[in-house]
DNA sequence: CCTTCAATACCCCAAAGGCGGTATTTCCGG
DNA sequence: CCGGAAATACCGCCTTTGGGGTATTGAAGG
């Protein structure tokens, strides 16, 4: 069996430590080299002699400095025939689409546990495009975009979604963008807060939210204010 | 001395009535009509007798149909000579703009107390321009952005502000606005929820808020995420 | 006339948040 | 080498949220 050659980028050192440990359980697979930032991981892959250039290269996707973007770019021309997964601790969907068009063909959560991690490695050297369920969807719904609009597909798009909030309920909700807690928004709008934390209530759900901060970014995104 | 003649476009029948009872009290200033509506407003306007055309008009900027702000502008078209006064529930940036460019001179809370709305009519009415500290500070802001860009001033602008936030805060950020806990944010970056608690205490200082949807807010407004 | 829905109000309760501290380690710039 | 900024961690205190209910009223629509 091939020994896979694993590269890792990531800033946070107690991470890197930990992954170099983890992965000396797994005999299929190599780390060859890690380096914590992109500006150190382009040098340093220049200098690697040609037999321990790497198949795979983790891309942490929140570097200081170079993003994991754009060193993923550079890499890429450096080394066509290196497969790059991302390696991040949020799933944003515009990192996510960028990353992909900078080359990326996987993508993987901070938080999968090493299992995933080590499958991951395994099934993109196999020429898979692993990624969490939820990023897949993200995908799904870029091309279902695309094919639908038949257009370019230029940027992610904010989806055109209707919430239906009443009136009233629109105007708790810019309470919220701004700030305001039950209390000021019950005297700023004459209603007990009690009616304010049931309008809110409803708000949650027609939004598809569970806090405060999503429904003001969820606003915010979607121009609900 | 003469009597200023007052009309409130309010949709809430409640306030309308407190104002009503509230305006008994100061002599010089007599509310002529009140409004639930703006296209309501349009309409009984046109049928006052010339002696009863109010000088100042109290117009709610939230609106359900015409909004406070289209009722301005025609308002203004009918009656060159009326002064609107803007009156809402929240500092909303944009509206205020709008709001002055449709003519609008004074801009109320609706919770400022009575004295300071008849105080503010008083002020409008003797060709002033009342507005709270707050509105007059975004005022200027507007001012400031005109003279110093020397350009067009087209759209409020998102202003250029830095607000400094190291690497790692603006990671936690990031987590706020994806609606992340103390808890989540925690097992996502390996550190323990204390740290979270004091790096989002030092974002919260650096971001001059107290919440995390003012946090959201802000992050989405100046493109920090 | 009856149903639905928005808006209003209230209760309980567990979890999370915000604020005030203190403290250690690391790293960087002067 | 020292000072300061970041990042890390912990403690306690009190308030706010969010989620689960229930219920009344008035307006809109069938």
């Amino acid at each position: 069996m091939n020994i896979i050659k694993v590269a890792f980028v990531e800033d946070n050192s107690s991470l890197r430590k930990r992954f170099e440990e983890q992965f000396e359980f797994f005999e299929d697979i190599k780390l060859v080299a890690t380096y914590a930032s992109g500006e150190g991981a382009l040098s340093g892959l220049r200098k690697l002699p040609p037999s321990q250039i790497p198949d795979i290269v983790l891309m942490d996707i929140e570097l200081p400095g170079m993003s994991g973007i754009e060193t993923t770019i550079a890499a890429k021309e450096l080394f066509p025939e290196a497969e790059i997964m991302m390696f991040t601790v949020f799933e944003d969907e515009v990192k996510i689409f960028h990353a992909i068009q900078a080359g990326a063909a996987g993508y993987l959560l901070k938080d999968d546990p090493i299992e995933k991690v080590v499958d991951a490695i395994r099934e993109l050297h196999a020429g898979g495009a692993p990624m969490s369920q939820s990023i897949a969807r993200t995908v799904l719904s870029f091309l279902r975009e695309k094919s639908v609009g038949n257009s370019k597909v230029s940027i992610p798009a904010p989806a055109p979604v209707e919430f239906d909030l009443s009136e009233r309920e629109l105007e708790l909700l810019q309470g919220l963008v701004h700030g305001e807690t039950y209390q000021t928004l019950a005297k700023k709008l004459f209603i007990s807060p009690h009616t304010v934390k049931t309008h809110i209530k409803n708000i949650y759900k027609k939004l598809h939210v569970h806090s405060r901060a999503l429904a003001v970014r969820v606003a915010l995104d979607r121009g609900l204010v």
